[in-house]
DNA sequence: GGCAAAATGAAAGACGTCTATCAAAAATGA
DNA sequence: TCATTTTTGATAGACGTCTTTCATTTTGCC
């Protein structure tokens, strides 16, 4: 190794996976249930790698109920023996999957974590957003709608054990803790449409001074059947939501809401690939820079995606 | 060709490559002025290689003094000798250049636009933001600050003679039509910080009722000096400009300027060198998604670039 | 010291493509 | 028809790596 370093050696990987007509076996393991939000990150997926073959990358596709550790762990069993590279998983704190995985790597399969973070000692990196700073942003965003005035914002998330929704909220609160907002009692819908729908009715009734709403989770069917159906005669809260999905685009177009928060699972997937090649190929991993939530407004929409656009992007 | 469709024979772009030690060379012909957005282009362009030619791009980056197109003619004949495999340029209008790129692409040297456009025919293709939406976008912003309320708003350009300037301000007029907002006359600051700043002061004193400030051009510290020196005894215009630079990153931490929509020079650097290796190779491009540029405040700034960060995304 | 087992070393072949070389075949001209 | 040029075809070698094979050396043991 020493002789590597001081020649300057660096291996060929194009020569080398010729040489063994090397074909990389990937697989994306993703949470199965209401959202839609994971829908979109398995077409994506989906939609990354030319399906003849030519990248000579093989992607697999797991779907696992949600928040079901013990069907995960199951999954993670049966993919330990499927010759594949690598794995991506939406990271969840159960110690139900701590074993699954030791396993998997110790097969030297690589493992990384994507959307939701998981101890770090788990797994072999990180590709997402940083919660904190989305909800920081969703502050912000609300605050600049006030221009200096006063306001009363509500926030939904499904739940704060949830990792990622209780970052994104203490961000949120941290940021309008400097402005004339103040903050109405948190909703938990439990990502449920049915329950954000009912509970946010309560709560506009309870509280007429409301002037802002801040979605933190999902469930946001619920949140824009309400919207739809408020009084037209005075103004409407300000709106703030995350992940741009079909509902949440439709209603950005009418008008119903203001500004969409999306994490870009196109990006995250796309440098999820890109570090499970680097691992597989044993290169040095690029250092993470962080994904920056991108922010949606009616007029900065993005084209539908045609999943056709997406290929050779694996490249 | 008919056996090749009909085997679907798809060529080992890597074998190909290796059996001739194929390197790939390109260059990126780029402003040089006052505008320290180029400043960054450069910088991006020559951090996304691994000086060792690990990766088989050698990249030469030639700078031309802004909106000279003799110097700009000169310059592409010069390179259309020097055994590229292609070149991006930033787009301009100009009779002058048509020739010298014809020349370039009789000789198989790709050409791509970058940044701003130039006529289709002219070039292989186009790799940057829709400055109109870009413009709509800011206007979007600036009618949410606004809450509904009424308000006023200065439109700063270089020239509106720029046609990425004038896209902006189409999209940013059209967007403010359906609101209650009005517009201010439009200054052409020539992007000239000297420029901008006398004219700013002037505005804002001939219309004290201003409320909100968007700049679609460069020349932007001017509009800071400005912005940090007027009286702190009443609320400061909302402002929106373009290109997170260094000194619109200061002024959105300190809090003088609200937004900075950035049009995402890794992105378009990153996009434009895959493009440039597809169309050498003779690979089938990817459809081209447009790129949306990025709308940063206070909250979401990204990471300082650190230039190590950028290396291997060429790969 | 002698023999088997293990470790080490060297060399050949393959991966999929391109270029260069050379022979054979076809076309050209007298 | 023959000599010459051009076209076509086939073959070898190279690119940089990995795997396999086989020969050689070293080690361990009685």
């Amino acid at each position: 190794m020493r002789a590597v370093a001081d020649l300057g050696y660096v291996r060929n990987v194009a020569a080398a996976n010729l040489s063994q007509r090397r074909v990389y076996r990937f697989c994306f393991v993703i949470p199965e249930g209401t959202n839609a939000f994971f829908d979109r990150v398995c077409k994506i997926v989906g939609a990354v790698s030319p399906p003849d073959g030519t990248d000579r990358v093989q992607i697999r596709v797991e779907r696992v109920a949600a928040f079901d550790a013990a069907a995960l762990a199951k999954c993670l069993i049966e993919l330990s023996d499927a010759d594949l590279d690598g794995i991506a998983i939406v990271g969840i704190n159960d110690a139900r999957i701590d074993t699954p995985i030791a396993i998997m790597r110790d097969k030297g399969i690589a493992v990384l974590a994507m959307i939701s973070d998981m101890p770090e000692s788990l797994c072999d990196g990180y590709i997402g957003i940083n919660n904190t700073t989305a909800g920081a942003t969703a502050g912000g965003l609300i605050a600049l709608s006030h221009g200096g005035r006063p306001g009363r914002v509500l926030p939904i998330v499904g739940a704060l054990t949830a990792r990622d929704h209780a970052e994104r909220i203490d961000g949120f609160r941290k940021t309008l803790a400097a402005t004339a907002l103040t903050i109405a009692p948190l909703i938990e819908g439990r990502d449920r449409h049915d329950l954000v729908e009912t509970h946010l009715r309560a709560a506009l009734v309870a509280d007429p001074a409301i002037t802002a709403i801040y979605s933190a989770g999902a469930g946001n069917a619920g949140l824009i059947r309400v919207l739809a159906t408020l009084p037209s005669d005075r103004p409407r809260p300000m709106v703030v939501l995350h992940e741009l999905l079909p509902h949440s685009r439709d209603a950005l177009e009418q008008g119903l809401i203001d500004i969409v928060i999306d994490q870009r699972p196109e990006e995250e997937v796309r440098r999820t690939l890109a570090l499970l090649r680097c691992l597989a190929d044993r290169r040095p991993l690029p250092a993470a820079r962080q994904i920056v939530p991108a922010i949606y407004i009616r007029q900065n929409l993005p084209a539908e995606v045609d999943p056709a656009l997406l290929e050779g992007s694996a490249a």
